[in-house]
Parts: structure tokens; C-alpha cells; sequence
RNA sequence: GGACAUGUGGCGUAACUUGGAUAGCGCAUCGGCUUGCGGAGCCGAGGGUUGCGGGUUCAAAUCCCGCCAUGUCCGCCA
């Protein structure tokens, strides 16, 4: 469902042009509708503007004669034509009464929409390597996330959070060699940020001398036979890993449902099964002569150009699967083309109450068959790769491959060059570029600010208020941009709390708060009384003011909503956050609401609106509002 | 060399899918507002030939073609 005044609107244009001109071919008429702030109308179509080709008449009168034949209706007070245009004043009372009440009614579910229900919908992020911390750079992949499994799951979707570690990666068995070959006290540091300084310094050994190379190589070997002392030291090794890395993660609301590991997947025989099928479908054989003699080969049409130097090897000359081969079986388990009876268990306990499973060589069947929707978070980096793999898939399975998303974002980069992780260039003096450095400093920078006003309530926490600050600050300036616009780091402007930002959101959010416990009126978004509600008489206080404009303004939540899971772009929310946030602070500036008069009740329910919707959103972001601040 | 992506005031961005009224917003700059319903705020000013050139159209930031610039990928890495 998305706006009811829109599709009013809609509806009486349509019937007005057939009744005019028959039926002609419109041209989607729904797109040529806008809700319009700050005019003298509130809504608005083009519609005369596109039809004037296909009429052979001017705009103008084909306006003046569609507006002729439109019936009228209570949802719109005056309706006339400017220019071309078709412009309607929306009724101020039956706006107001409609708007509130819906808010009012669904409370936390305002804005919610049935569009994937009954469909299971699996995320995959941000599947960090195991030996290093997650830097910032990391950090963007679980915030795009996060984000969009909170809004699939807001369209009715069953989300599972899949988090897929790789433990038997090369970086795996650069750290196996670095245990056994360096001094090696992992006891004074979270263990992950221990794990990448030592990779660091790993790899300033292996240019330093070539034979390491070939030692470690022998350990990857060794690794791939997943019953063997390496396997079972270096999944140890990674599980410790993981779990200092969600520390991280909870640190910023982040949690997952589900892990499944490489290692896993190599022992069930996922990878073998996937390559029968892709070789009864005749799309990879054995390379007989060439540099790539005895690997495993994809034909080459599927990388999207017949081109003989661009060849992908999914199993090398010695039979190891390649990080593409490996992909392409996990993907198959995903869609549901292939299934895999993972046994798993508990891999932890999260302070949001849930449990995290993982896959593992014992335990209970995992609750798992496939997904109607699976979402790939992964950089713009890996656009070709990606490409390869869904075209592989339609060819076995095009129906299911389909629904394969592969959600491309730009990468982050310091003012100063990349982020890696090898190089050791997310080290930094003072501060590293990691997600924990990041948060400390974020928490430190919202607590100074936060005790240098002279309005603190004194009933606040200031180290729990400041992380959330913190948490709103990060999250909502990683993903108020489009995911496809590559970011530079700065910390001057991370820092910055200033309008636009999460903090803003926020402030504009506790405001709500306040003025509505001023007012006595019950926020609590879990009471299930209407006692909030209005009657005629205090609707009809309602003018054009802000308030108006904010009720016109939050009629458009639904169809946010669903632009935001539609397009995998959470920054449309970002978007409407800051519309709201800031044509509320512009009410709250230019119409008193406690001293209000008449119309008091009204501007509450209006305040009562806006903090459910700003509440509704934050929380679609990962952000948790706080009532005071 | 090929493929893909991106180019919007000094800086950061929105609108591009679906062409439509004066290109919206923030930072920075300049000026104003406060004993208030919480100033992490509000009001105002200056700042743009939307990379360049062509085309389609009544109408182009948006669609098409060419060029330029930047980034990424093109490995028996992941």
C-alpha cells in the first residue's frame, strides 16, 4: 500500500482522462505524481505534460479539460491547473485525521509492508577473513547489512543474517606459520588485533624471504584435508578470531543467525556436489595444454566475453578449489539448487538475547533449505566475479539464480592511500583504522560534547547515552550515501555532529520525547491504548502551518520504505530522517505546541507522529533512539 | 588493451531507474535569532553554463552517441 492521497489522486485522473479521451495508452500515470512541500498545492501531476504528444494538443488545455471531468472528493480541498500541471490542495482535516490515526495505530509497524511475505530472504555480510580485526573499510559491508535485513524484515521478509568465515583461506595458513615460527603471546590484546598485527609482520617476513612462501604453501596443503592437526588447530584459531570480532560487532548493535564455514563446506561435499552438476551441464572441463594445464576450468562465454586470457580455474593443477569454485558451490546451497544436510550449534549468545548458530561437524540438522532471496553485501570490487557466478547459475537453474542479488558498494579509503589489511596500513599512530579505534573515539568525541552542554538531565547515563550517540553518528554517516559512492575517511568529518547527521536525528527525536511528557502523553511504543486519538473538534483546529506539512511529509513513510528494500539502498531512509528532523525543528521553532491553545492537542499528536516515524526509521538504520540525550 | 562504475557550487551529497515548474540539502564563508516546549537548534545572504561536445524532445542533471577524467577488475589471491 503505499500513499492513499496519491493513489486518490491518482485514481480521479484516470477515470478523468478515459471519461475524456477513451481509452488511450497512459503512460504510468503514478509517475507523474509528487507530493510537493512548501507550495501553495500539495499535490501534483504531469500527466497533461506527457500526454500533449500523444493528443496532439497543448498541455495547457489538455489540463483545463482533464480538470473538467475530475470528480470531486473530500481528500482534496481545491483542485486546478497551472502551466500544464494538475495541482491539488489536500484537505487540511481529512489529511490530519487520516495520517494521525494510521501512526497512531500501528504504532511501531507505521510504514511496515507485506511485499516479501511469505519469502525467506538471506544476507550475506561481511565475511571478514579471520586473522585480522575488522577495519574500517570492514565496516561498511555489516552496516549495509544490518540495515537492510532490518528493512526486509519491516516488508515481511524472514531474514537470516549469514555470515560465511573462511578458514581455510591462504591468510589462515599465513597465521599457522606465524604461530609456529614467531613469538607468539596473544594474551594482552583482543585477540583479533593481535592476529593482524602478527599478519602484518608475517608478511613482511615472506618478502623478506622466498622460502617461507613455499612453508606456507605446504601448510595450505596440509589444511584442505579437513579431518588434519592443521584444520583442527587453524578452525580453533579462527573461532576465537570470529568471536573477538563480533565483540565488535556488539559493540555496534550488529548480530548475525547464522555462520557457515569453508571448512564445513569442504567436509560435506558441497564442492564436489557442485561440480558434477556444473560438469553434467557441460560448463567447466580439465585444461589439457597451456600455462593452466590440469585445473578445472569454466567456459569462458560465462565471464561474459569469449576471451581466452580471461580463463577462470575453479580446482588448481593440484586439486585445491579456488576462492570462485568455492563460491559457486556455496551458492548453489543458498538458492536451495543443491541441498546440504549441515549439522550445527550454538556458536554464541548475543546481547540482543539471540543466538548466533554455526555450522560444525556435529550437533542438530540446520534449519536451512534455501532462500527466495539472497543477498550478496559485497564491494564493487568484486562486480566481475559476481557477474561470472550469476551467469553460471542461470544456466543450471535460471528461475532460482534470479533471485541472486549482489548488493556492489564502493569501497572506503584513507586520504592517504587504500585500507589493507596485509600491508598493515589500517595502523595508525595514536589510532588505528580499525572499528574499534573508531568507536572509542566517536564514544570519547559524543561524551565531551555531551557534558559541555548546560542542559543535561541529570537522570542520563553519560557513558551509555554517549555510545549511542556514538553508534547514530557512525552508522547513519556510512549510510546516508548511496552504497554505489566510494567514501574517503576523515576524522574530522566522522566526528562532526552537526545537522545531517545521526546525532541531529536524534536530538530532534529526545525533543519529541520531552515535549510530549510535558504534555502527558504516553510514548511508550509498546502501549496498546488509543487514548492518543482525536476527535473532530481537535482536528479541526488543523491549518497549512508545519505541522501540516510534517503530517503531508510523513504520509509518504510506506512508499519510502519500500524504495529503500526495492533499490538495497538504505540511504533513502537516511534521506527522509533528515526531511523530517529538519521541517520538525522548523515547527517546533514557529508553532508552540504546549502553549498552542485550541490546537495543543492537535500539535501533540502531531509530536506524538513524528516521534514514532523518526523512531520507526532510526531503528530500520540500526539506530536506537534515546528519549533523553 | 578490454570490461564495469563514477563525474552535480570551495568540500561532501540528493534528484537519474520513471525526462517536467526556480537543480534540494549539509559543511565551510558572511549576517541575524536565545531566560526556551532542550541552541547538537532556527532565520537569512552569497556561491551552479550538473566533466566536455553532439543528438532525441514542446521540455535533458536524467535518455542516446562520441570524447575526457577518475576508480575498480581482468591471478592456479581471496
Amino acid at each position: 500500500m503505499s500513499n492513499i492521497f496519491k493513489e486518490e489522486f491518482e485514481n480521479l485522473i484516470s477515470d478523468a482522462i478515459k471519461k475524456q479521451y477513451g481509452n488511450i495508452e497512459v503512460p504510468e500515470l503514478r509517475y507523474s505524481i509528487d507530493v510537493v512541500f512548501g507550495k501553495d498545492w500539495d499535490i501534483s501531476s504531469s500527466i497533461a505534460l506527457k500526454l500533449s504528444k500523444l493528443l496532439k494538443k497543448s498541455p495547457k488545455i489538455i489540463a483545463e479539460e482533464l480538470l473538467k471531468n475530475i470528480k470531486h472528493s473530500n481528500f482534496f480541498s481545491e483542485i486546478i491547473s497551472i502551466n500544464g500541471y494538475i495541482n491539488a490542495k489536500l484537505s487540511v482535516t481529512e489529511l490530519s485525521r487520516y495520517v494521525l490515526n494510521e501512526i497512531l495505530t500501528k504504532k511501531e509497524l507505521y510504514g511496515s509492508s507485506d511485499l516479501g511475505k511469505g519469502k525467506v530472504v538471506l544476507l550475506e555480510y561481511p565475511s571478514v577473513n579471520p586473522n585480522k580485526p575488522w577495519h574500517i573499510g570492514h565496516l561498511r559491508n555489516p552496516l549495509l547489512g544490518d540495515s537492510l535485513s532490518n528493512i526486509l524484515k519491516f516488508c515481511s521478509y524472514t531474514t537470516k543474517r549469514l555470515d560465511y568465515i573462511e578458514d581455510l583461506g591462504l591468510q589462515m595458513a599465513e597465521i599457522l606459520w606465524g604461530k609456529k615460527n614467531l613469538d607468539w603471546d596473544p594474551s594482552d590484546k583482543k585477540y583479533d588485533q593481535f592476529l593482524g598485527e602478527k599478519y602484518v609482520e608475517i608478511n613482511k617476513r615472506i618478502k623478506e624471504d622466498e622460502e617461507i612462501q613455499k612453508q606456507i604453501n605446504q601448510i595450505l596443503k596440509e589444511m584442505e584435508d579437513t579431518s588434519s592437526k592443521e584444520a583442527k588447530e587453524i578452525r580453533e584459531i579462527a573461532e576465537k578470531s570470529v568471536k573477538a570480532q563480533y565483540e565488535t560487532a556488539f559493540k555496534y548493535l550488529l548480530y548475525h543467525d547464522i555462520l557457515i564455514w569453508e571448512s564445513d563446506i569442504l567436509s560435506e561435499k558441497l564442492l564436489q556436489k557442485s561440480l558434477d552438476l556444473l560438469s553434467k551441464n557441460s560448463l567447466i572441463y580439465i585444461e589439457k595444454e597451456g600455462k593452466l594445464k590440469g585445473c578445472t576450468v569454466l567456459k569462458t562465454s560465462l565471464s561474459g566475453k569469449a576471451d581466452e586470457e580471461n580463463k577462470k580455474v575453479l580446482l588448481r593443477s593440484n586439486g585445491v578449489p579456488t576462492y570462485l569454485g568455492k563460491d559457486i558451490a556455496l551458492h548453489m546451497w543458498k538458492l536451495g539448487i543443491i541441498k546440504i544436510p549441515f549439522k550445527s550449534k550454538e556458536f554464541i549468545l548475543q546481547p540482543d538475547g539471540s543466538k548466533a548458530i554455526t555450522t560444525s561437524s556435529s550437533g542438530y540438522p540446520l534449519d536451512f533449505t534455501g532462500a527466495d532471496l539472497a543477498i550478496n553485501i559485497i564491494g564493487s570490487a568484486q562486480n566481475e566475479p559476481q557477474t561470472v557466478l550469476k551467469n553460471t547459475l542461470e544456466i543450471i537453474d535460471s528461475k532460482k539464480a534470479k533471485n541472486l542479488v549482489h548488493v556492489s558498494y564502493g569501497e572506503l579509503n584513507l586520504k592517504e592511500g587504500k585500507i589493507s589489511g596485509r600491508s598493515g596500513t589500517w595502523l595508525g599512530n595514536e589510532r588505528n583504522y580499525t572499528a574499534d579505534d573508531l568507536f572509542k573515539f566517536t564514544v570519547e568525541r559524543a561524551k565531551e560534547i555531551l557534558l559541555s552542554g548546560d542542559k543535561i538531565s541529570p537522570d542520563i547515563n553519560p557513558d551509555e547515552v554517549s555510545k549511542r550517540i556514538a553508534i547514530s553518528a557512525i552508522k547513519f554517516d556510512l549510510l546516508k550515501i548511496d552504497p554505489i559512492t566510494k567514501l574517503t575517511f576523515d576524522w574530522d568529518r566522522a566526528l562532526d555532529f552537526n545537522s545531517n547527521s545521526g546525532p541531529y536525528c536524534m536530538y530532534m527525536y529526545a525533543r519529541t520525547c520531552r515535549i510530549l511528557e510535558k504534555g502527558k502523553i504516553n510514548n511508550n511504543n509498546n502501549n496498546n491504548n488509543n487514548n492518543n486519538l482525536l476527535n473532530d473538534k481537535d482536528i479541526s483546529f488543523a491549518e497549512r502551518d508545519y505541522g501540516f506539512e510534517l503530517l503531508k511529509l510523513l504520509s509518504l513513510c510506506n512508499e519510502r520504505v519500500e524504495k529503500a528494500a526495492n533499490e538495497y539502498k538504505p540511504n533513502v531512509l537516511a534521506e527522509y530522517l533528515i526531511e523530517i528532523s529538519a521541517l520538525f525543528g522548523k515547527f517546533y521553532e514557529h508553532n508552540s505546541v504546549l502553549k498552542g491553545g485550541d490546537a495543543t492537542k492537535l500539535r501533540l499528536a502531531i509530536v506524538n507522529a513524528v516521534r514514532q516515524t523518526l523512531y520507526n526509521i532510526l531503528m530500520l538504520l540500526g539506530i536506537e533512539p534515546l528519549s533523553s540525550m
